[in-house]
DNA sequence: TATTTTATGTTATAGAATTAACAAGGAGGT
DNA sequence: ACCTCCTTGTTAATTCTATAACATAAAATA
C-alpha cells in the first residue's frame, strides 16, 4: 500500500534489477516454476536474496511472509511497475545492420512494443519490407508519429545523424528515445532519452580481463 | 591488503564512466579539442565535474593543477586503464541479424578488437563471407581459439544455445565472453562474462516514461 | 610583476545503497 | 496440537558512492 501522493525515490539500480528479474522470470518454463523464492531467483542472477527482497520492498512487496513468490503474480507486478502492460508503438530510424537486427528482434512483443515504422534516408533501402513493415523516408516521420501515436523512437543511425534524428523525433512528438548510436544525444525536457552504448560493455569487459589476466607477470 | 601496486578497489560505476569518457573523447574532432576541462567533459555527458575528477583520482589523476586535461594524454591513459591498448582477437558465434550487425561494427578497431572468426550451425550461413571473414561451423571453434589465440568470444545465438555456446567457448580457452543472448550465461571461474541485455535498457526507458507521462488518471 | 581567474588534486562530509539482523507468518512432520 | 524449518517484510547497521569544500598551481590580465 503506497500513499497516492507520495513519490518515494526508487534507486536507479533497483529499476535495472527489476528489469533483470522480469527478464529472468519470463524465460523460465512455466510448468516448473509456479513459485520461486528470493533465494532461487538470486542464485540465477548472481545476487544475494536480500537485494531482491529490498528491491521489492520499495513497492510494498510481492508476496506474503512464509509463502514463496507466485511467479505469474511476480511477472504481472513487475510488468506493471515497468510500464510494460501498456502497449506502445515504436519506430526505428536507421535501417542499417543494427536497425534490421532490432526490427527482427522477437522479444519486442514481450516488451509491449509494436513496430509501426522503419525509416532511412538511403533510397536503396526505402521501399523494402522487414517483418511486414515498409521502409519509408525520414520526412514521413512526423506524420506517422502523430497518426499512429508513436511513443518511442529508436535511433540506429550513424553518429553524425544521431542528434538531428533525435531533434526530429522529439519535435514530432515522441515521448521517449532509445539511442543506439555511439554518441550521446540530448533532447528537450519532457522527452526521456536512453543512450545505449555497446562499446561501454565491451570496455568494462576489457578492464575486467586485464584485472584477472594481467598482461605480464608483474609482482 | 596494501600492495605496492595501485590495486585499490575501483568502483564499478567508475569503470563504466571511464568508458563513457573515452567514448566521448574519441568522437570529438581532434583539431578543436586539444585540451578539455572536467567541466566541459561533464557537460557533454551530463555529469558534474567533481565526478570526473574523483574518478580520475583513483588512478592518480591525468593532469596537473591549473592545467586542463590534454585530450590525447587522456585518451591514452583511459585506453591503458581499460586494457584497450592491447589488441585482442575475437570471434562471433551466431550469425543472425545481431551477429551480422556486430560483425559490421566499425568501432571494433577502436576497441582494439580484431574479428578473426564467425561461427554458426546453420548450413546456409556457413561459407558466406562478412567483412572478409568466412562463416564456419561451430565445431571449428576450439581449433581457431587455440591457433589464433582468441581472447574474447561474442555470443549472439538464440537463448536456447547460449549456455552451451558459453561452455564451448570457455572450454576452448577464451578469457572473456560478451553475451548478447537474452539469458544470463555462467562460466567457470577465470572466465569473465559480460551479459548484455538489450531488454533491460528498454525496460528502464519504459519505467521512466511511465513516471513522467502517467498513463491516465488512475487510482 | 602583482593579481585575478581558472583549473586540477585532495580531503572531508553528506547521501545512497548494500548487507545483515530481526520480526511475523505459514507449511510440514511428529 | 506442537514444534521445527522456511520464507517474506521490515528495520537497523555497515559499507560504499557522490557531492561539496579546500589546497595547490599555472595562465591571463592589468
Amino acid at each position: 500500500m503506497e500513499t497516492s501522493s507520495e513519490k518515494k525515490k526508487i534507486p536507479h539500480m533497483t529499476i535495472t534489477r527489476l528489469a533483470q528479474y522480469l527478464n529472468c522470470l519470463s524465460l523460465l518454463p512455466r510448468e516448473h516454476y509456479k513459485e520461486i523464492s528470493s533465494k532461487e531467483l538470486a542464485a540465477k542472477i548472481g545476487l544475494k536474496p536480500t537485494v531482491i527482497r529490498q528491491d521489492f520492498h520499495h513497492f510494498g512487496g510481492f508476496g506474503q511472509a512464509g509463502y514463496r513468490y507466485k511467479v505469474p503474480n511476480l511477472i504481472d507486478g513487475l510488468e506493471r511497475i515497468l510500464g510494460l502492460d501498456q502497449k506502445q508503438n515504436v519506430i526505428i530510424v536507421g535501417v542499417g545492420h543494427l536497425g534490421q537486427a532490432l526490427a527482427n528482434y522477437r522479444n519486442f512483443e514481450k516488451l509491449g512494443l509494436r513496430l509501426v515504422g522503419l525509416f532511412d534516408i538511403n533510397p536503396r533501402l526505402i521501399g523494402i519490407t522487414i517483418r511486414d513493415v515498409r521502409v519509408r523516408d525520414i520526412d514521413e516521420i512526423p506524420g506517422v508519429v502523430e497518426r499512429d501515436n508513436v511513443a518511442i523512437g529508436i535511433i540506429t543511425t550513424p553518429a553524425e545523424a544521431a542528434q538531428s534524428t533525435a531533434n526530429l523525433l522529439a519535435h514530432a512528438g515522441v515521448k521517449g528515445i532509445w539511442n543506439f548510436s555511439p554518441v550521446n544525444v540530448a533532447g528537450p525536457a519532457g522527452v526521456i532519452i536512453q543512450n545505449e552504448h555497446l562499446s561501454v560493455g565491451m570496455m568494462t569487459l576489457s578492464y575486467m580481463l586485464k584485472q584477472s589476466h594481467p598482461p605480464e607477470a608483474q609482482g
